[in-house]
Parts: C-alpha cells; sequence; structure tokens
DNA sequence: TCGGGCTACGTCAACGTTGACGCTATCGTT
DNA sequence: AACGATAGCGTCAACGTTGACGTAGCCCGA
C-alpha cells in the first residue's frame, strides 16, 4: 500500500487546520472562496487522496459494495457483472467481486470477507438454498439484493426476469409450430421453489391442443455437455420427440449439437428454444430461437435499488420482475 | 454497514483486554491455552469478525487486491478473473474489480479509485498506451502485475503469453499445409509496441517457400462483427485469399460466418486460425483451429507474482512469458 | 450599545485496530 | 537468597478521518 498525502499534509501547506481542509474535500460548505481554492491547489499539487479506511472508519460508509456471482464463466453472467460494476462505479462506489461456485460454503466465505471489509451493500446471485442464509444478514442491517429469485424479506430486495413467462411463452410457441412431442432440458442445480422455468413449461400444457403428448423433463448440468447429455437422456426415452426447451442457451446448444450429430436435422426434425439470448445463440447454425433477458437493464436496477437500500435501510422494496421476450430464429 | 462486535466488545465478555483478543485472534502468542480457548468461544458467540478498515489503517495492509480488465464481454476474459479471484481468496484478500473499457481515462479513475481504498496490489489488462503511467505508480511504491505486455520497471511485473510464437506457429501452420495467399485479421487497438501476433505472423514469411504471395494485413475491431469486417475488406484486396490469421478467435468466427456466406468454404477453399482458444471455437462448425492460452497459469501466476511484490516490495521480477500451444481441428 | 445571528474557522474525541512498551508473577540458575 | 529471563498480560498512542461543539470576529437591527 503506498501512502500519500493526508489531510494533515494539505492542511500545513495551506496553513488552516485539517478539520477545514476535510470540509473542503468534502463540500460541506463553511469556508470562504479563497480558502477553498488554495485548499484545492494544495490538494492538486501534493496529490492528496481520501483515504477511504480512515473516513469508512468513522463515516461507517466504505464506498465500497459487493457483487457475489455464481460463475464467471456462465456466459449469462459478464455482461451482468461489467454492468453493475459501470453503475456502481457511476455511484461513486467501488466494486469487490467473488463468485460463489454455487457453493453455500464458499458463499458464507466471501460474504464473511465482505463483511469485514465493511461492504456497504452486496449484489448477490445466490447459491442454491441459501436465501434464509442471506436473509439474516439482511436482517442484521446489511443492505442485499438477491438476484434471479424471487423473495420478501425485509431489507432485503430481490431482481428477477419473469423467466417463468418465459419458458411459457417458448413452449408455447412450439405448440403454435405444430410441435407435439415436446421436452425440456431442465437444470440440475436449481432449488424446487425457484424452478421457474419449469413451472411456466409445464403451464404451457395447460391448453395444449389435443393428440399433445405429455411433457419430458430431464436436469443436467446447465452446460454446453449437460445440454448433450439431457438431449441423450431423452432421446432414449423417446425418439420421436420434435420440440426442446432447454434452461439456457448453452444446454440448447449443446442439445443441438448432440442432435445434429444423432442425425436430427434442426429444426426439421426437432424444434429448439433456448433462454437466455448469449452471444454464442447468434453464432451457431442455425441460429438459436431463445428468450430475450435485458441485462442491462437489470443490473441498473440491481444497483439502483441497493442504492436505495444503503441510503434508506428501512424500506422494503416489493420484488422487481422484469418482462421476456421470446426471439424467434431458426431454431424453430 | 451493519457494524457487528468489536474487539472490546469481546473483551468485556472474556474479562481481558482489547489486546490480548487481539493477540489471539491474529496468533501472536503472548497468552495462554486457557485464554485463548475462552476468547474463541467469546468470539464465536459474538459472532466477531476484524474491521479490515481498521486494521488496514494501522498495518497499512487492507487485505484486498484490484484486478482492472478491459473488458468483461471479452470471451476470453472471464475465465481468467474467475482464476485471479479464486487465488486472490485463497492467500486470504477479497478483490476489487473493475473495468477500463480500453479508455486511458477511465482506466485512471478506477485505478485512482483502488488507491484510496487502500489495495494491496493491483494487476492490470492495461488499456492501450498506459504502460508508463501504470510503471509511475509502481515506482510509488504500488505493487503491480501487468497481463498481457511485456515491460521492465521496478516494483511492477508482467505476466504475458507468448503471442508472438503463437501467431509463428499458426502462420507456419498454413504455410505448411500449402497455404499460399495469406493475410492477418489484426486488432485495431493495439498500440505498435505491443503488436506481437503480428510480428510472429510476419516474421513466418521470412522461409516461406517460393510462390507465397506477400503477407497481407487489416486491422479491425477484435470482435465477431470486426472479424467479418477484417474480412470483407481483405476479399476485395484479393479475392483468391486461402488462409487467414486472426487476432482472436471472436474475429476468427466472424471472418469465418463471413467466408462461408461470400460463398468460400472453409478449410477448403479458405482456411482459418484463430488465437485464444476461447469455448466458442470448438462449438462452431468447421471448428476453429487455434492457439491455445494456459489461462488457469497464468492468472496463477498472477497472483503469485503479485504477492511477492506485496511481500517484499523491492525485488523487480524478470517479464514472465508463457508458452502457448496450437491447436489443429477442423477450420485448416 | 447591546445582543443575536452568522461566517469561518479551530479543538477534541472517536471509529476499531495494532505497535511499542511496561508491569507482575513465576521459574530456573547461581 | 538474589537475580535475570520469560510468560502473560495491560496501557497508551497512533493510523486518517469526521461528528460535535466551541469561538472570534463581523454585521445588523433595535
Amino acid at each position: 500500500m503506498a501512502t500519500g498525502a493526508t489531510l494533515r499534509d494539505v492542511a500545513y501547506r495551506v496553513g488552516v487546520s485539517p478539520r477545514t481542509v476535510s470540509r473542503v474535500v468534502n463540500d460541506e460548505g463553511g469556508f470562504s472562496e479563497a480558502t477553498r481554492a488554495r485548499v484545492l491547489e494544495a490538494v492538486e499539487d501534493l496529490g492528496y487522496q481520501p483515504n477511504m479506511l480512515a473516513r469508512g472508519l468513522i463515516t461507517r460508509r466504505s464506498g465500497t459494495v459487493g457483487l457475489v456471482g455464481v460463475d464467471m464463466t456462465d456466459p449469462f453472467f459478464p455482461a451482468m457483472a461489467e454492468g453493475i460494476q459501470n453503475e456502481a462505479r457511476e455511484t461513486g462506489r467501488t466494486m469487490f467481486f467473488a463468485c460463489n461456485d454455487g457453493d453455500p460454503r464458499r458463499q458464507a466465505e466471501v460474504f464473511k470477507s465482505m463483511l469485514s471489509h465493511a461492504v456497504d451493500g452486496v449484489i448477490v446471485f445466490p447459491a442454491p438454498g441459501t436465501v434464509e442464509e442471506l436473509a439474516a444478514h439482511a436482517r442484521q442491517g446489511m443492505p442485499l439484493v438477491i438476484v434471479d429469485d424471487i423473495v420478501e424479506f425485509p431489507n432485503l430486495a430481490s431482481v428477477s426476469f419473469d423467466l417463468e413467462d418465459g419458458a411459457n411463452q417458448a413452449t408455447q410457441h412450439l405448440l403454435a409450430t405444430g410441435r407435439s412431442r415436446i421436452a425440456m432440458i431442465g437444470s440440475e442445480v436449481t432449488v424446487p421453489r425457484n424452478r421457474r422455468r419449469e413451472r411456466g413449461f409445464l403451464r404451457a400444457f395447460e391448453n395444449a391442443p389435443t393428440g399433445t403428448a405429455p411433457p419430458e423433463l430431464v436436469r443436467v448440468q446447465p452446460t454446453v455437455a449437460g445440454g448433450s447429455d439431457g438431449l441423450a437422456q431423452l432421446l432414449e426415452r423417446r425418439s420421436d420427440l420434435d420440440g426442446i426447451f432447454a434452461f439456457n442457451d448453452s444446454m440448447a446448444v449443446g442439445a443441438m449439437r448432440a442432435a445434429q450429430s444423432a442425425g436430427y436435422r434442426v429444426p426439421d426434425d426437432l424444434a429448439i428454444v433456448g433462454c437466455n439470448d448469449i452471444e454464442l445463440s447468434g453464432l451457431v447454425s442455425p441460429r438459436l430461437t431463445t428468450v430475450r433477458l435485458d441485462r442491462p437493464r437489470l443490473s441498473a436496477e440491481a444497483i439502483r435499488i441497493l442504492n436505495r437500500l444503503i441510503e434508506a435501510p428501512e424500506t422494503n422494496p416489493a420484488p422487481l420482475v422484469l418482462p421476456v421476450e421470446l426471439v424467434v430464429r431458426e431454431s424453430t
């Protein structure tokens, strides 16, 4: 840690007290225009920068927020992280970052480290089954925004996409384009309460045309390889499937690869819909039909709500659920 | 900021002084086994966590490191960031994260914010043309590791891949497989000093077979769309190209898409080699021949060297250049 | 002329922790 | 028995900043 000039150094050079320099730096008022100019000049000369540790120690605001993601290698995540980081910077906060790898124990660990660094608030993509635990931190006064789950607890906000609707739209689209033997490739790392895509998928069959086969479902790892596995498992159950909805685009691409290798034509024999609209989806052939999520919007909302929670900890915002949009491309 | 128990609270409960609790917590020695047990029990009961702000204020070690990336949406970066974060966590440091978006001014801004939070060191993927500026920070005592550039300055380390060799291997491979009209699609956001891929590319032509056309080169944005642009520009110059080396895989994929749209068969008419081996490269068809970089290795080395620099600021490590490997797949 | 209010500062303590140092009881050595 | 060393604490100050409060000088109105 390179230690620079302090308030005292600036004060000594200008010939005022450190308190006055502090007032100028924080623009608190209570100083003359002449003093202000001389202080700012000295600040510039000495390259003074406020020490956020000392400031945070006394104001109990460290000027930092934490972002806890699941897994950077999930292609859905980086754009979100960048968006959140930019928004945080624009509101003058520096961002801690860590991953929980979907592991509750690791999440607890990184959370602890952020707490000890006195973060002003945290945005979390929760590891499975950790919502209650996070709520406990919120109750103790830590402003918290949970992304990608819908929960209501005091001092805790949640922001998510309407994935139940997205899955429903995707499945309805498969049904509407004449598919009748439809399966979903789900993720095995979800908790029952938060299986919104599965609910939307199943709900689409309530008004399905007669002759529609009952929906099939497998749960696999939410990766390209998992998607391939999932498709193989489904084809073993019934080889005449003609429609697939996948938990995310990576899995959809994996399923598409596996289907093509097994001799199925996409979309002629088998239509595939993904979810998330990652960049990859527009680069495979056929280009993937998918559910588009407005990630910049979610980043912005997450930080906005976190900032509100930091300013006014007693507020209790309602869960925010953002609309999604089906993007029909070539795989259906 | 939720404020928890302090050393005083623990001390009061145990009936010792805060200094003794501090000694136990930091395992400094100078206490009896009985005291240790009672302190640790109280620490557990009260959920005491050291306040890193206060600790950092006095020890001049904040227990944080900074990571400054260029752009999260570059598919090459997230895996690196995750690796670095994990390594940092394992050495007990929490990681700040920010992007410079390739903009020197933004980089200066995020650097300043990290400095004011008293980071112990920073790992930077530098924005173009900022190496001197970063070296100045290093001279002032900030331990710094620069990734993806080869520089030598006091108190500053650099870690990078041998991209000159990678580009050379890739181009030699094109020549060895009978290509004779070869172009490179370079990136326009590089500074001359650091155009290592271009040097490796050009060097391959020194011993090229007779009848090999002089190398072509365009510089475009380092994205999928840029790769498409680049290929279009090159084909305007000469439509009989039969080999392409691209600055990175995203550009290679863009070039491949553009070539296929223009009626070229890959690899029959046009062989394409990328660089970086991102996940996408194995998912497009034909699968991309590319230069593989050992990203986990680089993450680990970067943190390891940074830790050394933090422990012993006077050391002056030599630039570390990691070997790379050509992966031949279907696009050549 | 007095007092009330305001401007433009300064002083002091505190945030939670650790470095430097001091003190006491005990133990082993001579 | 006297002495030094050591173990096991405690005390105090400091890190750089800001909150709370004090105060000197001035202006203005009554």
